[in-house]
DNA sequence: CCAAAAGTGTTTTAGATACACCCATGA
DNA sequence: TCATGGGTGTATCTAAAACACTTTTGG
């Protein structure tokens, strides 16, 4: 018997608020809630720590059983721990936001969810404080991406300048002038050009680029000014 | 019985790490761990979340306990949740770091804990993951210092801009042009003169400030640069 | 009267912002 | 050939950084 018994015990979860990027809007991943209460609603992707994981671990672990993907960057941002947030029973919730790149999001991979994908503005009301917890995880995503290149993860290999400055306006729900954004981004060394072009949006076409590995790593730590604080 | 049964239940913990500054060093305030494992070993001041309490109001409750304080500014900054952290029974932590002004701190509140405060730089060996919990407050509280205005909530009701400064040198382990940082301070309207002069560290003495409360509210939220970001 | 720390002033430089214009191409 | 979005160039403005100097006063 432990010497620590006196101390109460209760279930701990985590939880990820998935976001994505289609090109267009900033989407965010949710799924049927398979057991009561609030069965068949929608909810965010969750699951109890299991006895010998470590959080994180099960915070990318429910993510790849949910969605296949295991390439995934999160990072926790907050604890929910009010008593009565789940009314069966009491859980505290450890919240991560989670940025995962829409194309490699394969479909039904587990048949026993349904998950979708929702606009971040047009989403349906979720369980619990789930709503709460999006709110405050987008806006946690709006600090870390104005000092750091966190938003790269929401793209695919290959992107546009375009593209990048739609997902930042998307993000922030701000115009950008596309010159001086186009600037900035180049002139930080993370992109490599390709020799090839996106011709679907525009008929003059906008040439491709991918992440330099080496050159993102490196600045991903150090704090670079994406976006003007102001409109943090 | 609940419908969730089959998950684990776990202890959950907060841990506070509590900084202080008494004018010419950054300090923590550790405590005389009075339970074992590791009885009468150096600890973070912490302890268990309460059947129906939440963990921040855990964590309040916490330093009030054991240092009778309760006007403090504290933050969650990460949960460690490693399984074998805690020899005797895993328990999930949640971190805070935790600013209290150093003149407010009575001696031996609760005479059942011995606390004491040690320079940062030259604190003795904590228990468990304690050092490691350290590490990554610092980190954490230098990068919301670069930010935002903070580091007030270490300094008392009266305080002179040397002071700001060597405590901003401390956080940073950086060297700061006093000049220009005094300017910076100055333009943000946070301070108030006074009309009175700490004369003890020097001839000429050096005008008390205190913060202008509503101006603090204010820009505490908004990003202003107060540490260039290459030292952060 | 001088050492030591407080405080004010000025120049330089870098980066953000604003804005004008040319380019490539499909319809 | 022209409308459309992609892309480059340049002038301006603001704030950070570098550096010099004056002020005050106890010993």
């Amino acid at each position: 018997m432990s010497i620590y018994s006196g101390a109460p015990h209760f279930l701990v979860a985590v939880d990820n608020i998935i976001f994505g990027f289609d090109g267009e809007k900033l989407k965010i991943l949710l799924v049927h809630r398979h057991i009561e209460p609030e069965k068949g609603k929608w909810s965010l992707m969750g699951g109890f720590i299991g006895q010998n994981e470590r959080p994180d671990t099960a915070a990318l672990r429910v993510v790849r059983e949910l969605t296949g993907i295991s390439d995934i960057y999160m990072e926790h941002f907050e604890v929910f721990g009010e008593p009565q947030r789940d009314p069966i029973e009491r859980t505290i919730s450890i919240a991560y936001f989670t940025l995962i790149d829409i194309n490699k999001y394969q479909h039904q991979i587990n048949h026993a969810y349904s998950a979708a994908w929702f606009p971040l503005a047009d989403a349906p009301q979720l369980i619990f404080d789930h709503d709460e917890m999006v709110k405050s995880a987008l806006q946690k995503l709006r600090y870390k991406a104005a000092l750091h290149p966190v938003l790269f993860e929401l793209l695919p290999e290959k992107f546009t300048i375009p593209q990048i400055t739609i997902l930042y306006e998307e993000v922030y729900g701000i115009q950008l002038d596309k010159r001086n954004f186009a600037r900035k981004l180049l002139s930080l060394e993370l992109l490599i050009k390709l020799n090839e072009k996106e011709k679907e949006s525009s008929k003059k076409g906008a040439f491709y680029y991918r992440l330099n590995e080496k050159n993102y790593k490196e600045k991903f730590g150090a704090m670079t000014k994406f976006i003007p604080f102001p409109y943090v």
